[in-house]
RNA sequence: GGCCCCGUAGUUCAAUGGACAGAACGCGAGACUUCUAAGCUCGUUAUGGGGGUUCGAUUCCCUCCGGGGCCA
């Protein structure tokens, strides 16, 4: 429990006195930390005594007596304010060091996770998050780095609240959108390769599917214009031949052929899905995102069509006319039917998610994970917004097939990436790579670093370089809430002042950059000088003026934050809090010298310093940010 | 057509039903020259329209307008 909780609990006892019931959460902060460190609105209070706010306020003032954390008690118009023990957070904050941040792999006190719209505990429970979950046909874009930065996030944050998490990434290798790109490449590619174009494989898959689009749509110009032509073939409109089938239709065929089990096809989806996930892996691991498992569609499909005769034969799903496999939900539901296989027998990858969801938690542990026993206390699914219908169609799908951990499954939605021309498409070749957004923040970033630092060797301007590039873009897609849409501009690049990630790294620095000189000085730190607490009263090294207050009132609240944010599933509030934890330092910094302060004020500021770096830092980390030691 | 999300300053984003709606970018001015000026200070501009619930609404409800998404 932090620290700020007993506080709480501490206002509760004091107004339960003056004979005022609230719950902890009644208690606010004031908007501005000269009322007072926490508030109590008394509206309520007093409609139920049936008097005026203020009356109330003035008549039970001088039953309100300080006790416990509270030192000071203020009645300002309609509300309580309570200031707290400055000396006694203090402690609680910056005497004992926070304890180092506990990397994954690392053994943890396990604490009560409390699951988003459920009172539920989950001790130590073991949380799947599937994030990015990519189509192998094209390379990773803007919305995928959304997904990665969001999905990361939340998984670090709900490991800050004692869960075990494991993460997964599932491969959609196969399907229609391959099989445009495989079709594409075997009409125009002659032996081309990645290499020979000198592409990334991920950018010379996705050309192929480009390419596919692009004459699959000059073909149904033309079949339009034919239409009423007597003979009704078709022109394909790349070889000029006259063809029965379509591209779309000879896509389809593919799919079936692959399917078959065709060796022809099934060799060039070996290559040309290898090379998309060659050059995916490769932006992975720029990402530095780690995964526990991975899931193919290749490898889920065929126990998907299993599930499929099996509800077929359980009388679950239905097979139209048509021969298409659907399934329809109880109308309080209100859920549309989800077709789950194509008319031709094919599958989509509705139905690898019908054996997705077992093989997730499947007791043994699923193939995936090499015979690894994981029993999974909950399941989430990092996916866009665009998905939101399809997850509860498939949630209540599991719970029809009686699946006991269907309602362990949750969809962690977010809204897309807008452009200033609308939604990124593949098709139309208006996406922001997530390969050149990196470079191009990169490029910009280096030469910034440079100019500051000519001493400098190339590899560490790069080093330098590429972490903050990355921190501007991480912080800039964690810092709107995940269900708003990111609109962003390509030609204005994100920003590397005021509100950013930059911003934030570049505090820690200058906190870092304190506290290195502090060492080569003679002075040592209290904690270093072997004292189990600081010396605090007033004049002795304790809090002597606002800025310290402000600075470690916001440290304070660090915890709180983390857990709302982990609950809500909202790194944003996070990155909001950091940004102002930041600027409250900043204050701090111009307003109070440090180093040259005399002890034992010193000393105590060091202590507090180095507090505030423990906090950024674990925070940035939660945000996926690396923090620099030097910028 | 049905369902879901969104509408706040020129722009991009905040605001568990509570005190004067906060930032950042942009633009305009300025200070220090002590620990990193990617910083700090000051100024500038906003809740789409109309109802309702409430002591109090950016927040909840209804409706219209606008943007986006999903389903057929």
């Amino acid at each position: 429990m932090s620290v700020l909780n007993i506080a709480r609990q501490d206002v509760v006892k004091i107004l339960k006195t003056a004979g005022i019931q609230i719950a902890l959460s009644d208690i606010v902060f004031p908007p501005d930390y000269k009322l007072g460190d926490f508030s109590f609105p008394l509206f309520g209070a007093a409609k139920e005594a049936g008097i005026a706010p203020a009356i109330l306020a003035q008549k039970i003032a001088e039953k309100l007596k300080p006790q416990g954390l509270v030192e000071k008690i203020e009645i300002a118009g309609p509300y309580v304010n309570f200031w707290l023990k400055r000396e006694e957070i203090v402690r609680e904050v910056v005497t004992p060091p926070v304890p180092p941040l506990k990397l994954r792999g690392g053994k943890k006190k396990v604490l009560p996770l409390r699951l988003r719209g459920s009172e539920r505990g989950l001790r130590g429970g073991r949380v799947m998050m599937e994030m990015i979950s990519p189509n192998n046909n094209k390379p990773l874009h803007l919305g995928h780095l959304r997904n990665a930065f969001l999905g990361e996030s939340v998984a670090r944050m709900l490991e800050a609240q004692g869960a075990k998490l494991i993460r997964t990434c599932l491969f959609n290798d196969r399907g229609l959108h391959i099989a445009k790109s495989m079709l594409a490449y075997k009409l125009w590619g002659a032996g081309k390769t990645p290499e020979s174009e000198r592409m990334k494989g991920d950018e010379f898959v996705v050309s192929w599917y480009v390419l596919f689009e692009h004459k699959a749509r000059e073909e149904q110009k033309i079949a339009a214009a034919t239409l009423r032509s007597p003979r009704g073939g078709l022109k394909t409109a790349a070889t000029g031949e006259v063809s029965g089938h379509t591209l779309q239709a000879q896509a389809e065929e593919l799919v079936r052929k692959w399917e078959a089990g065709d060796k022809e096809t099934l060799e060039l989806w070996k290559k040309m899905s290898g090379w998309a996930l060659e050059g995916i892996n490769m932006t992975l691991k720029r990402l530095g995102m780690k995964f526990d498992a991975f899931y193919y569609e290749s490898k889920l499909w065929k126990a998907g069509k299993k599930v499929v005769v099996e509800g077929l034969k359980r009388g679950i799903f239905k097979k139209e006319k048509s021969g298409a496999v659907l399934i329809e939900f109880e109308e309080a539901l209100g859920l549309p039917p989800k077709v789950l296989q194509r008319a031709d027998g094919t599958t989509i990858y509705a139905t690898a998610d019908l054996a997705l969801g077992p093989e997730k938690f499947s007791a043994r542990g699923g193939s995936a994970f090499g015979g690894k026993k994981y029993k999974l206390a909950h399941s989430i699914w990092c996916v866009g917004q665009e998905q939101n219908l399809y997850f509860k169609q498939l949630f209540a799908i599991y719970k029809m097939l009686g699946h006991k951990w269907a309602d362990q499954c949750e969809h962690l939605s977010y809204g897309l990436v807008f452009l200033p021309e609308g939604k990124m498409k593949t098709r139309e070749g208006t996406v922001v790579e997530a390969d050149a957004l990196l470079n191009k923040m990169y490029e910009l970033v280096y030469e910034e670093v440079k100019a500051r630092h000519a001493h400098l060797t190339e590899a560490e301007i790069g080093e330098r370089a590429e972490i903050i590039a990355q921190a501007a873009v991480r912080y800039y897609l964690l810092s709107v809430s995940p269900k708003s849409l990111v609109h962003f501009d390509p030609k204005a690049s994100i920003s590397f002042t005021g509100h950013t990630g930059p911003y934030l790294l570049y505090t820690y620095a200058r906190i870092a950059s304190i506290l290195r000189k502090a060492k080569g000085s003679n002075a040592p730190l209290p904690a270093q000088a072997g004292q189990p607490h600081l010396k605090l009263r007033g004049g002795e090294g304790g809090v002597t003026n606002d800025c310290e207050w402000r600075l470690i009132f916001s440290i304070a609240r660090f915890s709180e934050i983390v857990a709302q944010a982990a609950d809500q599933r909202d790194p944003s509030q996070l990155a909001q809090y950091l940004y102002s934890l930041a600027k409250t330092f900043s204050d701090f910094y111009e307003a109070v010298p440090v180093l040259q302060s005399e002890e034992p004020t010193r000393g105590f500021r060091l202590a507090l310093l180095r507090s505030a770096r423990e906090i950024l830092g674990r925070g940035l980390h939660l945000l996926t940010i690396q923090p620099l030691e030097e910028m």
